[in-house]
DNA sequence: GCTTTGACTCTCG
DNA sequence: TCGAGAGCCAAAG
């Protein structure tokens, strides 16, 4: 079941290019909206699957991480979300990136 | 329709 | 610097 809601949080997250992450915060702001749980939880019930964010109509929620750059909780995949991340180029230290502030991209 | 939960964030100690 | 508590919104039970 997917909601506007949710889909217009896995619209925003396809935004992000590759090499670039995102932050909950500036999704829900892009969105007009406080809601960061409800962002995250968006992704965690995401159809397309945890981990299959290699596919074309897959949404790279690897490359949404809090809003201190840190990758904070995610799911089992977490470990395998960071060395995604570390492919892309985004470098990844105990979990947490280490360029945040480059790699940030901003939702426009 | 109310209560619980969650891949969050902020503030206080 | 780290940990705990509160606030926030949406979806699921």
């Amino acid at each position: 079941m997917i909601t506007k809601f949710q889909k217009r949080v896995y619209e925003l997250c396809k935004k992000v290019p590759k090499g670039r992450v995102t932050t909950y915060k500036a999704i829900a702001k892009k969105m007009g909206t406080k809601a960061y749980r409800a962002v995250g939880n968006a992704l965690n019930k995401n159809p397309f699957g945890i981990l299959n964010c290699s596919g074309k109509n897959a949404v790279p929620c690897h490359r949404v991480v809090a809003i201190n750059g840190k990758l904070h909780g995610f799911a089992r995949g977490l470990r395998k979300k960071a060395e995604l991340l570390k492919k892309e180029g985004i470098k990844i230290k105990n979990n947490k990136i280490e360029d945040f502030d480059k790699v940030l991209f901003e939702l426009r």
